[in-house]
DNA sequence: ATGGTGGTTAGACCA
């Protein structure tokens, strides 16, 4: 097992449109593990050539069209494990994946949770109620995997910024999907339920803001700055000690035409 | 202020 181990986790926003800024991201930081999500790439359309040749020929990759997709690309030897279908539906909002062998390996799992649409109310708002069924089924399986396997990580776009401070304005978006009580509750309780480590939370504690998502609809969202935390990085109780340092890629929001998320790495060391 | 911008894919749908 390599130490020290790095993975990031990035939101794409199609991995095709978006393949030079995903290759420029991978020559500039080296990653060992880059986890993708929104690729929005059949499986059959995926860019493999072009990412084994920067170096990352294992690939893990689970892909629909037009919507979601996630993947998980390495430069070290991965070993693909299953595929979840959240909610019963198989539409490419989980991978899984092993580094490492015997009683040093450790399984990466990479979700992608449903935004949940505009309206907080799972009674008016299917989508919502998707968010929230899946959040319960997150809980279920952090509460599954903290018994099974102490040495996982989960990474993702979750889709909720769950403390005071992952947020521009906790006040004013108690009421926007990503911040509402019940997400928020529900993230905080799966947190709880796998006695995970928020690893950027470890490394940036609370009053200080940390955000990964600026929305495309604000004009000048560096000046004003109103982001929020969406993608994050869960490491198992058994890796919380090897956490060595972290890092958020806030300048590629200012490439051009960037995707809305921008890259969160973390470095384990792991002995 | 219920707008605003961006990606996929061909008229909406999703974020």
């Amino acid at each position: 097992m390599p130490s020290p181990l790095t993975i990031a986790t990035w939101n794409i926003n199609s991995v095709r449109l978006r393949l030079d800024q995903v290759l420029r991201f991978l020559l500039e930081q080296h990653p060992d593990v880059l986890c993708l999500q929104e690729t929005k790439c059949p499986d059959d359309l995926f860019p493999r050539g072009a990412f084994a040749k920067a170096g990352y020929g294992y690939q893990a990759i689970a892909g629909i069209k037009g919507y979601n997709g996630v993947a998980i690309l390495s430069r070290r030897p991965i070993t693909p494990c299953e595929k979840r279908d959240m909610c019963g539906k198989p539409d490419a909002r989980h991978i899984a994946a092993t580094i490492g062998q015997g009683a040093d390996a450790i399984r990466i799992h990479n979700f992608y949770v449903p935004a949940g649409g505009d309206l907080p109310d799972p009674e008016a708002n299917p989508k919502f109620a998707h968010k929230l069924a899946f959040v319960e089924e997150l809980q279920r399986f952090s509460e599954t995997t903290r018994r099974n396997d102490p040495r996982a990580i989960l990474v993702g776009d979750l889709n909720i910024a769950p403390l005071e401070h992952d947020v521009w304005s906790h006040k004013q978006l108690l009421d926007v999907v990503s911040h509402t009580p019940v997400e928020t509750r529900g993230l905080t309780e799966a947190i709880s339920a796998g006695e995970w480590v928020d690893a950027m939370r470890v490394l940036k504690p609370e009053p200080e803001k940390v955000y990964s998502w600026w929305s495309y609809r604000s004009p000048d969202w560096d000046k004003a700055d109103k982001g929020r935390r969406l993608d994050h990085v869960w490491l198992g109780r058994a890796l919380g000690d090897t956490l060595h340092s972290g890092q958020i890629l806030r300048e590629t929001r200012g490439w051009e035409r960037p995707s809305d998320h921008v890259p969160v790495m973390v470095t384990l060391d792991l002995g």
